[in-house]
Parts: C-alpha cells; sequence; structure tokens
DNA sequence: CGCTACTTGCTACTCATTTGCAAAAAGCAC
DNA sequence: GTGCTTTTTGCAAATGAGTAGCAAGTAGCG
C-alpha cells in the first residue's frame, strides 16, 4: 500500500516527493509516453530540488548519474514537461528560465534574494490579484491569461 | 520662451515629451557627465519611444542618425542611464530586455499582447502591493525592495 | 525477437550580451 | 583656438543560453 493515511502529517516532506516522482512518472506512461532513463532522472532531480533550477543547472545534476546527457536533450525534455503541466517557467530576471514542479491547486509567487540569489515561495491571496485582473480587463480592453509577480530583496541570512 | 502655460493641455504629449529629453539631459550634464551625440540620440529615442524598448532596437533607432554607432555602446549606455535612475528595464520573457523611461513619481506595471507583443501601462493601486510587502517582510524575514508584475494576456485588436 | 515511433546525441548555429584594448572626442584650462 | 585629461566609443572576439537538422539509439508493443 503506498497511501499510509495514518502517518501521512509525519512523513511529509520526503513521503510527498519519492511518491510524487512516481505519480509523475505513472501519470505520463498512462498517456502513452515512455518513461526513458533521462525522463526519470529529470523528474527526479526536479522533485528532489528545493528552489526552481535552471537548465544548466539541471543539465550539471542529471550529468551525474548519466554523464553522456546532452543539453539539447535537457531542453527538449523542459519543454516537454512543461507541455504536460508537470513543471511550470519561471523568471527572476538573471537572463535564464527556472523550473520547478507545478501544484495545479495552487498558484503562488516569489521572494528572490538578490544577494545570494536564494529563492522562497510566498503564497499570494488570490481574490487580491483576481479583482485586479477583473479591473484591467474592463478598463483596457485586455484579455489577462497570466500574470508574473515576483519581490526582489534581501533575505534574512543576508540581511 | 519654451512654457507656454496657457496652451499646456493642448501640447500634451508632444510638449511633455521633447521637454523631458532636455531636461534628462541637462540633468545629467550638472552631475557632471558627457553629453555626446550618441547619449543625446539616445535619450531622445527613449523618449520618443512610445513603447518599452529593447536594445536591438535602440541600436537599429540610432544607427539611423549615427550609422557607425556600435551595438557595445548601446549596451554600455543602457547601463549607464539605468545606473543614473533614467531608465528602467522591464522583462516580457521573450528573451530580451526592454528599456523605458523611469518616472520617478509613478510607478506601473504592463499588459504584454502575447499574440501581436504590443505593450501597455496599466496603473496597480499602491496600496494594495504595498499592504502586500509589509506582510511578507514580517512573515518571511524578508525585506522587499523591488518588485516585477507583469500581466500577459490578448489585446484588443488581437482578440 | 523484431518492428516502429519516440528519444537522444552530436554538430553547428543563432543571437543577446560582455570583455579588453586602443582610438576618438567632450569638456576644461590656458 | 590649442592642449590635456578623462570619459566615451569602436572593434574584434568571446561567452552563454537556447535551437535546428539529422542520424543513431531504445522503449514498448506484438
Amino acid at each position: 500500500m503506498n497511501t499510509p493515511s495514518k502517518t501521512l502529517t509525519v512523513l511529509a516532506d520526503d513521503a510527498l516527493k519519492s511518491s510524487s516522482a512516481e505519480q509523475l512518472i505513472d501519470a505520463l506512461r498512462t498517456k502513452g509516453f515512455r518513461i526513458t532513463k533521462i525522463r526519470q532522472a529529470m523528474i527526479e532531480a526536479l522533485v528532489a530540488a528545493s528552489q526552481p533550477v535552471s537548465a544548466p543547472q539541471l543539465l550539471e545534476q542529471v550529468s551525474q548519474k548519466h554523464p553522456s546527457v546532452n543539453k539539447t536533450t535537457i531542453y527538449r525534455e523542459l519543454d516537454f514537461l512543461a507541455d504536460n503541466k508537470i513543471l511550470s517557467e519561471i523568471d527572476i530576471l538573471d537572463g535564464m528560465k527556472r523550473y520547478e514542479l507545478l501544484h495545479p491547486d495552487h498558484h503562488h509567487h516569489h521572494l528572490v534574494c538578490t544577494s545570494c540569489k536564494d529563492i522562497q515561495c510566498v503564497e499570494v491571496p488570490h481574490h487580491d490579484l483576481h479583482a485586479l485582473e477583473g479591473k484591467i480587463q474592463q478598463t483596457h480592453k485586455f484579455t489577462v491569461q497570466s500574470h508574473v509577480l515576483e519581490f526582489f530583496g534581501i533575505c534574512g541570512k543576508c540581511s
């Protein structure tokens, strides 16, 4: 049995992460996609990541287990995973995209430390932004599809 | 006389723009910086721009009057103008930065049309975001210095 | 095992942005 | 104007993220 409901709160982090990788892989298999070593390694790396990661970072990560991976593969796989709603792209204005697992039920934003480049997640009350988007829709004849909201500053460790 | 107060509301846009370029240049001169042809042309191009512009766009613009400008100069000058709080960078997620004049008294955000790439400005009530940043400051031990908020969607012309 | 379609590696390329250095020119003093 | 000093500029070459085309590899199916 893979869902020990009694100990769920205790297992917390690790349990969520490891099962998450399996779940994601199963979901892809069900959709008819092949589960290759690299696809698996990438999903595991993303699940294990404590922060959004860039393509070069992922390349290095995956290279440790699969020394022959090519960067092209990494980029293609990132596109593939984004297409399949497994991850989302974020931009912290340093010249390259980062990727993190997409939690379908929970849209969040980030606190980017401009000193150490550490990225924390932060939840912003939905209704605030929704109300704003509604206003914009009316005032500007513009249909909002998505938004980017990131905060930059100094984290606790650096201050 | 350059400030015909009686007709100000009529002259509106153009008057504001042309005087703005002179003001910016004077400010730089006062600070002891040299006013070169290219610096001047870049400021004029930025003042004339109706939307945030990219470095390659500016290069083309400035090239029309100064065919020998080098892209390196454009980038260096953009850095210089940003350092001197004359312009700000924005990011519309298409792989390169854009620049627009910084209005010190008026912080705004953008509506980016994902279809035609047109960029509109939009003012977001300050207090909403300020309140949010205050909360974040307390909850996350994080000192917010700036934020990025951009909306993506479909503009009136494209819908 | 063998087939086929999906994946991967490789090489070469695009393109924004940066670096180092030598030549040009703004602004100041005379 | 003539020099002089320092800031700017041009040039050539490099960096680094991301992409394209094509041939070789392999997961998953029967």
